[in-house]
DNA sequence: GCATATTGCTGACACGATTCAGCATGTGGT
DNA sequence: ACCACATGCTGAATCGTGTCAGCAATATGC
C-alpha cells in the first residue's frame, strides 16, 4: 500500500491551532452540544479541506468497536446465476448507509464458515447477513449467537430472528392468478422440491393451491422432478409421452421452464397457442425464451438491500419480513 | 455486536506470567529469533488457547497499517450472471491467505467509483482488485495512482500495471480448431463487439483468423450483432432468410448462441446434423441448450483467484497474464 | 579470574483516534 | 463583593497491539 502518508487529527488540530479534542468534536458533529464557537468550526473545517484529512478507520474503530462494515456469509450465493443480485443490493445498501460489505463464501463447509465467521468477528463487523443460495430452513450458526445479525433467504424455525425472505407463497397465488385471469382452471405444477429444508417449493405450491381453492378447483397434476433444465426436460417428455396435457402450466423456476419448453417444442406443442406457461424467479432466462416466458420474481437485490438495511437499523423489531414476488408478463400465457 | 468482551494480549501475558512483548514475540511466530525458551512458549500457548484469545485486527491495523482485507471493486460483475464466479474465486484465494475480500460495486458511476475506493483506503485494505464485467480497455482510476492494485478482466494500455484476463485470442484459436479439427472448412463468425473498448471480441476474431489462416483458409462471413439472445435469434434469422448457410458457426458467446439455436430450429436446420457450433463463455447456458453447445470457456474463477494471488503476492513482477480459456466439448460439432 | 558473548526476557513508546473531567474566563444576580 | 452559572476550550487517559532498546543472569574464551 504506497501511499501519501495522510494527515492525521493532531495536523488538523496543530494547522487550527486548537486542541485534538476540540477537532475531534467538530468532525463528529459534536460542535452544538460541546458549545464550540462557530467561528473555530470553520478554522477546523478549513484545516481539514486543506489538508485533506480523512480519518484512520483503524485508530477509530479500536476506540469505537465500530468498524462502518458488515459482514456478508453465505453458501454460495457470489457464483450463482441470479442469486448473486443479493450481494448487489446488500451493497448498494451498505454504500448508503455509509458501510461496506466484507464477504465470504462457505461453499456450503461448516468449518469453512465457522472460520470466516471469526475472522469477521475480529474484524468487528458492525453486524453480519447469512445468507443462502435457496430459501430454506437453516440453523443459526453457533458463532453468530449473540452478534447481531440478519438472515436473508433463509428462516431458522428454533430461534426468533431477524430474517428477510421472498413471499413464497404470494408468488404461488399469483402465478395461479394469472392463469385462472387467462380462464385457465385445468393446471399441472412441474418441479417438487429436491431438499427436504428448502422452503420456496412448499410455499409456492400452498400458495398455488390456495388461489385455486378460491375457484374450488385443484392442482391437476403434478410432475416431480429436479429444478434443472434437463430434469424439466426429461420430466416434461415422459409426462407428454404418457399422455400428459393441459391448458397451463406453472414451472417452480425459469430453468425448469426451459427444459419443459424443449420439451413441449419436440412433441410439437407450442407455447402459448398449445399450452399456457408460467414460472417462477423472474431470471433473464425467461426473457431470452420465445415467447418470453410470464414469470413471477424473486427480487434479489430488494432482499439483498432490506436484510442490511435492518442489519444496520437499530429500532428493527426482528421477526420475519417477507418481500412480495410480482408476475413479469412474457408471452406464455393465452387467453382460452 | 453483543460479543462477550474478548481476552487481550494483557490478559495471556499475565495469565502465562510473561511480559506483553513476550507474548506478542510467540504469537508472531518470532521465538526463535528472539530467543524465547520452549517452556515459556508452552505457557504462552496454553494460556492462549485457554482464554480462546484472539488477537483484535483494529489494533493491530493500527500498529502494522496491515488489516488482512483486500478491496474488490468492480462496475457490475456480483449482479453479472456468470461474471460473479471472479468473486467467488477471489474470495476463495483471499482466504487461502488469510484474507477477507471487502466488494463495492460502482455500477459504472464515476462518483460512486471515487467514494468507494476513498472508503477503502480509509479502511487500509492491503490492495484492491480493480474488475469489470465486461473484459476491455480502462483507465486506472485516478484514487488507484500509486496504491498496490491488480487490474482485473481489464488492462491499461498506457500504464505497466499488473492485470489479469483471460486468453481471448488462444479461445479464439482453440474455436476454430474444433471446427477444422471436424473438417470444417466453411466457418461464419456471429456477433460483433459493441463497445469501442471492449477487447474480447477483436481478440478471439483474430485467434480464430490465425487458426484458420494455418489453413490458408478465411472466415467465410461475419454476421454483426450485439451479444445477446433476442439479437443472436434477429440477424441468424436474417441471415438465414437471405440465404446464408455454413457448415460452421462460431458464436461469440452463448447468449448468442442461444438466439441462434432458435433461429436455426425455426429454419429447420438441425445442430449439428445440419450446422456445427462452438460458443464462447463455458456458461451453464451453453449446457442447457439442447444438444449442448461446445464452447471455450471463461475461466472467471480462475481470474478472480490469480488477481487476488497476484495482489497479495510481493514478488509479482507485475504486467498482463493471460489464462487459457479450455474447450467445453458439447453435442453441438459433428465431424464431416 | 576477568572481559565478553549469549540467552531470555521486559519497559516504554508509538499507532490515531475518542472522551471524561476539569480549567479559565466572562456574565448576571443579589 | 461574592457566588453561581454558562461558555469555550484542553490535558490526559484509553483502546490493544507491535517493536526498539536495554537489562540481568549465565556461559565462554584465554
Amino acid at each position: 500500500m504506497t501511499r501519501r502518508r495522510s494527515a492525521t487529527l493532531r495536523d488538523v488540530a496543530t494547522s487550527a491551532g486548537v486542541s485534538r479534542t476540540t477537532a475531534s468534536y467538530i468532525l463528529n458533529g459534536r460542535a452544538d452540544e460541546m458549545r464550540i464557537a462557530s467561528a473555530t468550526v470553520a478554522k477546523v473545517q478549513a484545516a481539514v479541506a486543506d489538508l485533506g484529512y480523512r480519518p484512520n478507520r483503524s485508530a477509530r474503530s479500536l476506540r469505537t468497536q465500530r468498524t462502518a462494515t458488515v459482514g456478508l456469509i453465505s453458501d454460495q450465493i457470489a457464483g450463482e446465476q441470479y442469486g448473486s443480485s443479493m450481494l448487489t443490493g446488500a451493497s448498494v445498501a451498505a454504500r448508503e448507509l455509509d458501510h461496506l460489505v466484507v464477504m465470504g463464501e462457505s461453499g456450503g463447509d461448516p468449518d469453512l464458515e465457522r472460520l470466516l465467521i471469526e475472522e469477521m468477528l475480529e474484524r468487528d463487523v458492525d453486524g453480519v447477513v447469512y445468507a443462502t443460495r435457496t430459501a430454506r430452513a437453516i440453523q443459526l450458526p453457533r458463532g453468530l449467537r449473540g452478534v447481531r445479525s440478519v438472515l436473508l433467504n433463509c428462516e431458522d424455525p428454533r430461534e426468533q430472528l431477524a430474517s428477510v425472505v421472498p413471499d413464497d407463497e404470494g408468488g404461488g397465488r399469483a402465478a395461479a392468478a394469472v392463469l385462472l385471469a387467462a380462464g385457465i382452471e385445468d393446471v399441472v405444477v412441474v418441479g417438487e422440491d429436491p431438499a427436504l429444508d428448502a422452503t420456496a417449493g412448499p410455499r409456492r405450491m400452498a400458495g398455488i393451491r390456495a388461489e385455486l381453492a378460491t375457484r374450488g378447483i385443484e392442482v391437476a397434476d403434478h410432475v416431480a422432478c429436479d429444478w434443472s433444465v434437463p430434469d424439466g426436460f426429461e420430466a416434461a417428455s415422459q409426462w407428454l409421452a404418457g399422455g400428459g396435457r393441459a391448458a397451463g402450466l406453472i414451472c417452480m423456476n425459469d430453468r425448469l421452464a426451459m427444459g419443459v419448453y424443449q420439451a413441449l417444442a419436440e412433441a410439437g406443442l407450442r407455447v402459448p397457442e398449445d399450452v399456457s406457461l408460467v414460472s417462477f424467479d423472474g431470471s433473464s432466462l425467461a426473457d431470452w425464451l420465445r415467447p418470453a416466458a410470464t414469470t413471477v420474481e424473486l427480487p434479489f437485490a430488494d432482499l439483498g438491500a432490506l436484510a442490511v438495511r435492518r442489519l444496520l437499523d437499530p429500532e428493527d423489531p426482528g421477526g420475519t419480513v417477507s418481500v412480495p414476488m410480482t408476475v413479469r408478463h412474457g408471452g406464455s400465457v393465452r387467453p382460452r
